[in-house]
DNA sequence: CTTTATCCAACAACGTGTTGTATACTGGTC
DNA sequence: GACCAGTATACAACACGTTGTTGGATAAAG
């Protein structure tokens, strides 16, 4: 009785045993035998599929970090200026998708190596990608590669906190807002903000 | 022979040494042992001073966070719109002076509970204090917070990534980037790079 | 009947947090 | 100056839990 168990089944148990945990409490505290117990095998099992916990916390990581390929796609229009409401889109799409997974690894009891691996990321393929940079000096390179770090920062950050949150806030509305706020400055669409709602 | 140990001194040098470990590696690694024996001191007398590796960091990230009272006054002027230079030159005296910590804390093998607790803080305190707030409504009151989530959110990375890059920009430049980055947004800031390099 | 995936038990090594006792220096008192 | 109480640390030993590993048993699949 009970079929023969499957590897990649077992190892998938496992993770999504790890991260119901994961989610409960920070990694440090957490046990192999707390996550195999939930997850009905015996402890050595996980040292079949992990090395560590933080393998496993790498593992899913791992699944939630696109591929260079797709990410590469996902991101070539994004500083051609062609089509920037294009480019957050799918950036959102991104977000929206892995939000469950992202509202944790991005939060208090998150994993700051994962945010550095995405900025990285982010960074590294953007940059290249820019057609007209070659044209900028060297501290001008400089200085775009901190508008890059800038805006990702922002849009980790908001869409964090609004998940956080609850989605307390349309997604259109969001998406207005993180354009508006990259297109004119956030200080100008506070400004605009308080101008519209005084002569109502 | 050896005076007397003072408390304040030994809590000191504990914490220095725990310190210099921990920019070294993820604080999961660290061990009591480690630290005391590197501090000189008994492994015991860790545990008179903190009840955990945690609760030593702890007490690092306190003792950076400003006072309320510190705080606020660093804050009020921000969001009056009076003199945003003036703010934005407060936010980086405060990093400037405590850069290296803030560095490694918010870095890839820093705390998130820290940059979590920044936000927060800084949240909590600029938002009541935008004297015409209370002109807003429901909806644009949310999106405002969206909006302080965003500038705090690229500061943090820009900072924290010029810091990881030996400050290989001067401060004014950084300065004026980030000012400007507010004030007429990302995307457009890039574009006048571009053009200014174009028709040279 | 062989392969494969898991179970089970036991292991040494190590870190934890706590406790009781000892030492040494300090400051104050007679 | 001698004595004493208080304090900061040293030292040693403890029970406990976790780690990562191993060797052999079990059961289902092909």
């Amino acid at each position: 009785m009970g079929r023969r168990p499957v590897p990649e089944e077992t190892k998938q148990t496992l993770l999504n045993h790890f991260w119901e945990i994961y989610c409960r409490k920070p990694i440090e505290k957490m046990t192999v035998r707390e996550i195999t117990d939930a997850a009905g095998f015996n402890r050595g099992t996980f040292y079949v599929y992990f090395t560590d916990v933080y393998d496993a916390l790498q593992a899913i990581e791992d699944s939630i970090l696109p591929g260079e390929e797709q990410f590469e796609e996902m991101i070539k229009d994004h500083h051609k200026g062609l089509d920037r409401h294009q480019s957050l889109k799918e950036f959102m799409e991104f977000y929206e998708q892995h939000g469950d997974k992202l509202q944790v690894l991005l939060g208090p009891n998150g994993d700051p190596m994962f945010v550095s691996r995405i900025k990285a990321r982010v960074r590294r393929l953007l940059i290249p990608h820019s057609s007209e940079l070659h044209k900028l000096n060297e501290r001008d390179r400089m200085k775009f590669e901190y508008l890059v770090e800038a805006e990702i920062s922002s849009r980790l950050g908001i869409f964090t906190l609004w998940f956080s949150r609850g989605k307390d806030l349309p997604l259109e509305d969001l998406h207005q807002l993180v354009y508006d706020m990259e297109q004119k400055g956030s200080h100008q669409v506070g400004q605009e903000m308080l101008h519209r709602n005084g002569s109502e």
